[in-house]
DNA sequence: TCTGGGGTCCTAGGACCC
DNA sequence: TCTGGGGTCCTAGGACCC
């Protein structure tokens, strides 16, 4: 995936800056609305005005004092921080000690994070991207380690004049030390971490604070008496490995400060997907699927907007208390076929009918951006327009998603609750045409057979 | 913690091929 | 053929990141 140096190669010491905006979606709404600055301000996921539902995607600051952590729930966010205008009406809370609440604008801050991303290509040779407000810059050819504090401030300074947003700068000779001092001053911190200084740098720091150290981790490392980055970079490499495979020598390697990544740009993503959650569990059958055909269609609009085309669909259906489930099926070769998706996501569907669901996604993979000859289903197309009768019959009644052969002449969709025989309908359908092919469409170059899917 | 949404990578097991 | 091994593809789940 990197490119990275290969180990034993000392090749001239890089220099990444790890850029990350203080509570980015706070700053952009502070930004828009600049009575919010200085306020306790919560930015929630699923959160609409004057509701009680979603969670914290970020909080300002002043809102952190009150105990409101990211991805915090509402409900409980509340308890701990109430609404002002509530906070006004309710004599018993202190106007003093309430906050505001907003909810999430990815269009808005999506709008902030590209003026950001110019300053950052204009700043560096090589900005990759890891999430809307963090980058990682190579620097190595722009600066010298004894002026790269002036260039970090100077780029902080240009990002909070002209964004109007505020960024935590960290430099290191390594992408996850970088990331980590970046973190370390927060907000608006600046901390650089000069060569031969990296593993002292971690030494003291919790096992949480190396990348690719969660909580499930940082667990059992405790049990192995891990604590610090310190003893991370001290413990039997062969010891972690067993315990935690690959992994586990990497996050070693980290706390001793070696990481033989560099930086690179981002490339296309991976798979591409869209969830969302029931207000309250469900075990109706017509709320899923509806809820599904929805994520389906925007999952295949930004495919095709990003010019995506996808071998492999597959949904998530989480149930309670948390059980996260998945199934997926691929196809014989990439196809763009928003209908498709559809389809195959409420056939997979089928199995979860009778289970309570709190949450569903939709999610393509296998993911092919070669412009090629683009899949024009014209036969296809005008066959959709039956299409939204055959699929509302499987939302209005589940228990028929098995039989969809008749009516349109669709193909069957394989069975579902057997993925074993599911997929191997889809490898012997690979080989050679079947009559099912012949009678639905002629399928462009570039486009693999439709058959049993 | 009664849990939001969008991703990445790794692992394990089964099917299949040679 | 009760019998090896290697490689690849696929599915499902888990951990992690922001």
């Amino acid at each position: 995936m990197d490119a990275g140096r290969l180990p034993g190669t000392s090749g001239p010491e890089q220099i990444v800056a790890h850029v990350d905006m203080d509570c980015f979606y706070a700053a952009c709404e502070q930004r828009r609305e600049p009575a919010l600055s200085g306020e306790p301000l919560v930015v929630g996921m699923g959160y609409e005005n004057g509701a009680t539902h979603g969670a914290v995607a970020t909080a300002s600051y002043e809102a952190r004092a009150y105990g409101v952590e990211s991805a915090m729930a509402i409900s409980e966010a509340l308890e701990r921080l109430p609404r002002k205008v509530e906070a006004v009406e309710d004599p018993d809370l202190d106007v003093e000690d309430a906050g505001f609440y907003r909810p999430v604008d990815m269009d808005f801050y999506e709008s902030v994070a590209a003026d950001v991303r110019n300053i950052l290509h204009t700043e560096a040779d090589v900005v990759r991207e890891v999430s809307i407000d963090e980058a990682y810059l190579d620097v190595t050819e722009r600066v010298s380690w004894e002026t790269v504090e002036s260039w970090a401030r100077d780029l902080k300074d240009t990002i909070e004049s002209a964004v109007g947003v505020v960024a935590s700068v960290g430099v290191a000779p390594t992408m996850s030390a970088a990331k980590v001092a970046s973190d370390r001053d927060k907000p608006d911190g600046l901390v650089i971490v000069e060569p031969g200084t990296v593993r002292g740098f971690f030494a003291d720091l919790p096992v949480e604070d190396v990348h690719g150290v969660g909580p499930v981790t940082a667990r059992e490392l405790d049990s192995l008496d891990v604590g610090t980055a310190g003893d991370l970079a001290a413990a039997d490499p062969e010891l972690l490995a067993e315990r935690f495979g690959e992994r586990g020598r990497e996050i070693r390697r980290y706390a001793r400060g070696e990481d033989e990544r560099s930086v690179t740009p981002k490339g296309d993503p991976k798979s591409l997907s869209r969830e969302s959650a029931f207000t309250d569990a469900t075990t109706d059958m017509e709320t899923k699927c509806r809820q599904v055909r929805t994520l389906a269609d925007a999952v295949a609009d930004r495919a095709q907007r990003k010019g995506a085309r996808y071998q492999t669909i597959g949904i998530k259906v989480v149930t309670p208390p948390f059980d996260v489930n998945t199934r997926a099926r691929s196809l014989p070769g990439p196809v763009e076929e928003p209908e498709l998706v559809r389809r195959i996501a409420l056939d997979l569907l089928g199995e979860f009918a009778d289970d309570p669901v709190r949450k569903v996604g939709v999610r393509v993979s296998n993911l092919d951006f070669s412009a090629g000859e683009q899949a024009n289903l014209d036969g296809f197309g005008s066959d959709s327009g039956t299409e939204e009768k055959s699929d509302s019959s499987v939302a209005d009644n589940s228990s028929e998603t098995a039989n969809e052969q008749d009516g349109d002449g669709q193909v069957g969709l394989g069975t579902f609750g057997e993925n074993d025989g599911g997929s191997e309908a889809a490898e012997d359908t690979g080989g050679e045409g079947t009559d099912a092919s012949e009678s639905q469409v002629s399928l462009p170059p570039g486009q693999t057979t439709l058959a049993d899917f």
